[in-house]
This record gives structure tokens, C-alpha cells and sequence, in this order.
DNA sequence: GTTTATCATAAACCATGGCTTATGATAAGG
DNA sequence: CCTTATCATAAGCCATGGTTTATGATAAAC
């Protein structure tokens, strides 16, 4: 299941943070460090978790990389989402159901 | 910032999978221990997790809890999603424009 | 009131994970 | 080439977290 490694991506805050400077526009891993608090290894670091989440791609760009978002990883999380909540649902339609006919 | 702690729950596969059970039908702490291959207090304190993040329930019922989902949680990661979502829209549209304007 | 059942909390243990400083690898520029 | 810039990997350190066993608390049952 590919939302299983996205949603352990997504739980660090830091890493968190760096994925949406990167989805609000691509960035550079120096930028990213430069944004944060943080050193260069530890956002390359994020990105390699993001990265094999599916959450993020890079792209070469001379001596440097450019990372953008992945929607796959996003929309596999939404999938995740819609199928427990659906569950969700028919577990409270049971539920009243089973009320119902017990009057 | 809710999603913050909805998203750090989610990040264990087992508790994930709690949260999963107590979707498809709300239960009681030792029907999921039960269900699972972890003891009942490894259990109460995943819940304690999931409760705090917004994403359960706990509805007393004589000497046990029962558990069900609290639509609350889910909403906040939802919200979480589609404003990521859209600002990887807008980046990407953005970046479009201004290839456009360099030709 | 004394069990019995159900759950929460505490303590302890071990694994995982995020961070830093160093180091290596690759690509552009003089 | 040699330097410089940019990034990834390695090693090590410390904090966090998931799990178990043990224990306490509360509510039903007899």
C-alpha cells in the first residue's frame, strides 16, 4: 500500500514543512535549507523519505536538484481518506438501521 | 494547527489500523485487542493517541469503552489536503505563465 | 461488600528516527 | 585541470515512541 509509507512521510512537522515549500513551488535543496532552520543534510534527508513516499520528484538541474511535488502520493493519501470515511458512513447507516429495527 | 496531531496519529500502521476497525464499526477496547496482535493496554493507548488527535470517540458503556470515529479528525487532514493540493495547482500554473511570458 | 470484568496508567525496555558534523561525488566555471 | 558549488551518504548522538508486564480504578453481578 503506497498511502502507508506517505502517511509516515507526512508526520514529522519539519518534513511536513518541507513539502509544502515545495508544493507551493519547486525549490532547490539549498533554498529549502535556507528557508529552515535546519542543516542541508537534514533536508536532503526529508526529501529521500518524501521522495520514496512518492510525495516529491527530483529533477537535476546542473550541479543542483530541483524538487516538485508528486500528486500521485497526494491523491494515494485521498484514497485512503475516502475509503475510511465511506466506511464510516455505512457503519453509522448500519447502526441506525439495527435502531430501527428494534422498535 | 489540528491536523498536525490527526497526521502523527496516523503514522503507525497498527494504530492506523486501529483507527481502521473503529471506522467500519465502533468497538469496545478488548473486541480490538481482540482482533489484533497486541495486548488490550497497548491498545487504550493508541486510543488515547487517537482520541487526542480528534479522531475518535469514547462513549462509556457500563464497565467498557466503546469506540467510535470522530468525523472531526478526518475533516482536518481533508482540509490539510486540498489546500496543499491547491497550492501545487496555483505553483503549477504560475510556473506555466511565466514560461509563457518568456517566449 | 466481594468478586469479576473492563479499561487506564506506570515503569521499563528496545527500536526507530531526526539531527548534526564530517566526508564523498558530481557538475559547472575559470 | 583545479576550484567552487551543490547535493547525497555515513557515523554518531539523543529524543521519541511503541510494546509488554504489572498495577490501579471503576462498574456490573452475585
Amino acid at each position: 500500500m503506497a498511502y502507508d509509507k506517505a502517511f509516515a512521510a507526512l508526520s514529522d512537522p519539519t518534513r511536513r514543512k518541507v513539502f509544502e515549500l515545495v508544493s507551493a513551488r519547486p525549490r532547490s535543496v539549498a533554498r529549502i535549507a535556507g528557508e529552515l532552520p535546519i542543516s542541508q543534510p537534514a533536508v536532503s534527508h526529508h526529501l529521500k523519505v518524501l521522495r520514496e513516499a512518492g510525495l516529491v520528484i527530483a529533477e537535476p538541474k546542473g550541479a543542483s536538484n530541483i524538487y516538485r511535488i508528486d500528486p500521485q502520493g497526494l491523491a494515494a493519501i485521498r484514497t485512503w481518506l475516502d475509503r475510511t470515511w465511506e466506511a464510516a458512513l455505512d457503519a453509522f447507516q448500519a447502526e441506525f438501521s439495527i435502531e430501527k429495527e428494534e422498535k
